[in-house]
RNA sequence: GGGGGCGUAGUGUAGCGGUUAACACGCCGGCCUGUCAAGCCGGAGAUCGCGGGUUCGAUUCCCGUCGCUCCCGCCA
């Protein structure tokens, strides 16, 4: 070794001790004869000293050593004089007096502070990732994501699970997110795909009898990135036999509680976590995924508005739709400016408009004020409970409109008025999902989950009466506002696989094509099954307090889906190409 | 595929239809034996993302394009 020490781990029991140490130089000050150094290591910094009156040849070498410098010190372990003592320094009560400096390797100016939480352009960032990486922000997420990947593996084997690997060269299906192809140079014309998940090798283990599997599983999709959605990511994937979906769920609840009491000094709001059926979740809260750190719940006002004199309230109801309200806290002094941005908001989330109401001393002030009955406006008080000083927001329109508008509403303005307190951890379970939605586009309907879902044992029927009323024997885990996992009880028997197969257009002829192997495998006793995945950059990020998923994956993608320090995706040479019977269509 | 924001020394920002594009940090040199965001003195460093247009004159206004980013679509 070329060190004996770790930098962060000095403390005044070290001190008389002549150390070795190795490290960056993370920060410089040079008082002429006596120079400074803070040297960094993983495990953090420590201050050493370069007296001229102790060795002059260490004093002059390390006039020419910069930030970034690779040195390794042999020295003594001081203990700092009274008053010379920092106390932002884990070790701060001692220094390292050098007697010997070795410059190990000199480095460039980097391109960006290494030394300073500063604010950098992510493109800089990305292209010089390794040197983004050696910040400490960086090191802080990278070491979590460890904590929290090894206690996962910790916990999970201390319940009897197996961790098993499954292929990364799977085989296309049609459902689901675009695949990412690798075409074959053995097989002319034929591609494997990346897998999306695990799910259909997960629920052959289970055929295969080993019970308790997991992994932690990098998935791919083809898909157009968000702060939260990178095309490669990584799931904490398990599947269990013999279980229903209260098992799977008290599993993973007691696994997440462990685990933010371990790694985290964040709160969790409730245990147990609640359970919200999706119908409710959509109704209270107009998203599925709801953030439950506060309120400003949706409100129903239909039936409170059904004969207004406002047509659009009246119509709206007539025609089967809702009027739904959130009362924004202290929000009535919002500018009409601030009040046409949110109109702006709901509109491209398909409103046609958004009708505010203030609650002022003498009663509400509004646009449609005159429209509206004493009667109307008082039961609108009662029931968003608005107070003097809050703001009404209303809108008009179908359910799923309805929904969709006041729930970005509702999380949109909870960020402008920092309404979520970022120490909290609000986990909750919804459940009850529709098993199928109907897709316009495709013109046939198409699991919400996805195909290997199970729908509640007494919803089998409804798949040939009413398949939008079918529900599933699935579950999402929510964190904050986020879908951090979600699982399901599967269908483990040919019958009912066939019956969803058929409920979602495809034919016999395609699904013995494309899931032949789990038809035929569930011929040969397939035990009943659940499981579930959990996001694992997305619960990590939200344990480092990041916004994006980005900051907690060592080397992400752009927006874009392009890696800016390798510059990848790139062309392939003319041979490889050929060797893939490839060839490039402009 | 669509919409919004951003792009000015190494980094972060300011700026303006008109002489030499400003500030902080960093960088280089000098001084300095108790600093820890060291200090003091001096210095270098920018084809204002790229291309085109309007104009006597464009970093500034317009159009296009590229990159980063956020959102919609998409994401079983």
């Amino acid at each position: 070794m070329l060190k004996s020490m770790n930098c962060g781990a000095l403390r005044k029991d070290h001190v008389g001790r002549t150390v070795t140490l190795a490290g960056w130089v993370h920060r410089r000050r040079d008082h002429g004869g006596l120079i400074f150094f803070d040297l960094r290591d993983r495990s953090g910094l420590v201050q050493v000293v370069f007296n001229a009156d102790v060795s002059e040849p260490a004093h002059t070498l390390a006039e020419t050593v910069r930030p970034e410098f690779v040195v390794q010190i042999k020295g003594v372990v001081a203990a700092r004089p009274e008053g010379l003592i920092n106390p932002n320094l884990a070790t701060g009560e001692i220094e390292v007096e050098a007697h010997e400096l070795v410059i190990l390797n000199a480095s460039k100016t980097p391109p960006f502070p290494i030394n300073e939480d500063v604010p950098v352009r992510d493109e800089i960032r990305l292209k010089y990732r390794y040197l983004d990486l050696r910040r400490e922000r960086m090191q802080r997420n990278m070491i979590l994501r460890h904590q929290v990947i090894s206690f996962m593996r910790e916990f999970l084997n201390r319940q009897d699970f197996l961790e098993i690997e499954t292929p990364i060269l799977l085989k296309s299906t049609p459902e689901g997110a675009r695949d990412y192809v690798v075409p074959s140079r053995i097989h002319p014309g034929k591609f494997y795909a990346l897998p999306q998940s695990p799910q259909q090798m997960k629920q052959l283990l289970m055929v295969a009898g080993y019970e308790r599997y997991y992994q932690i599983a990098r998935c791919f999709r083809d898909e157009d990135l968000r702060a939260d959605r990178q095309p490669e990511f990584t799931q904490l994937d398990l599947e269990m036999s013999f279980v229903d979906s209260e098992d799977v769920r008290a599993l993973i609840e007691a696994l997440l509680i462990e685990l933010v009491g371990r790694i985290s000094d964040m709160r969790i709001q409730e245990q147990p976590f609640p359970v919200l059926s999706y119908h409710e979740a959509m109704e209270r809260f107009g998203s599925d995924r709801p953030d439950l750190r506060y309120g400003m719940e949706l409100v129903d006002l239909t039936e409170a508005v059904r004969h207004s004199k406002f047509g659009v309230f009246a119509n709206t109801a007539a025609a089967g739709g809702q009027i739904k309200a959130i009362c924004v806290p202290g929000a009535a002094s919002f500018s009409r400016k601030q009040i046409d941005q949110l109109t702006e908001g709901v509109k491209e989330r398909g409103a046609k408009g958004l009708v505010w109401l203030k609650a002022e001393h003498d009663g509400l002030r509004s646009s449609i004020s005159k429209f509206l009955s004493e009667e109307e406006k008082d039961a609108i008080i009662e029931l968003t409970e608005a107070n003097e000083g809050d703001l009404i927001l209303a809108v008009a329109d179908s359910k799923e409109v309805v929904a969709e508008s006041l729930g970005w509403l509702r999380t949109h303005l909870a960020s402008m008025l920092g309404l979520a307190d970022p120490n909290t951890l609000a986990f909750c379970w919804v459940v009850d999902f529709p098993l199928l939605e109907w897709d316009d586009e495709e013109q046939r309907w198409v699991a919400v989950h996805h195909p290997f879902t199970s729908a509640k044992a007494s919803d089998w029927p409804l798949l040939e009466s009413d398949p939008g009323k079918a529900l599933a024997n699935a579950y999402d885990v929510v964190c904050n506002g986020m879908e951090i996992g979600g699982g399901s009880i599967r269908i483990h028997d040919a019958k009912h696989q066939s019956l969803l197969f058929s409920a979602l257009g495809i034919s016999e002829e395609e699904a013995r094509e494309q899931f032949g192997h789990l038809l035929e495998a569930f011929r040969y006793g397939a035990p009943p099954h659940g499981g579930i995945a959990l996001g694992l950059d997305r619960l990590v990020a939200i344990l480092a307090r990041e916004d994006s998923i980005r900051e907690v994956i060592a080397f992400p993608k752009t927006a874009s889906a392009t890696d800016l320090m390798l510059n990848s995706p790139s062309p392939i040479s003319a041979r490889q190409l050929a060797e893939l019977h490839l060839s490039i269509v402009e």
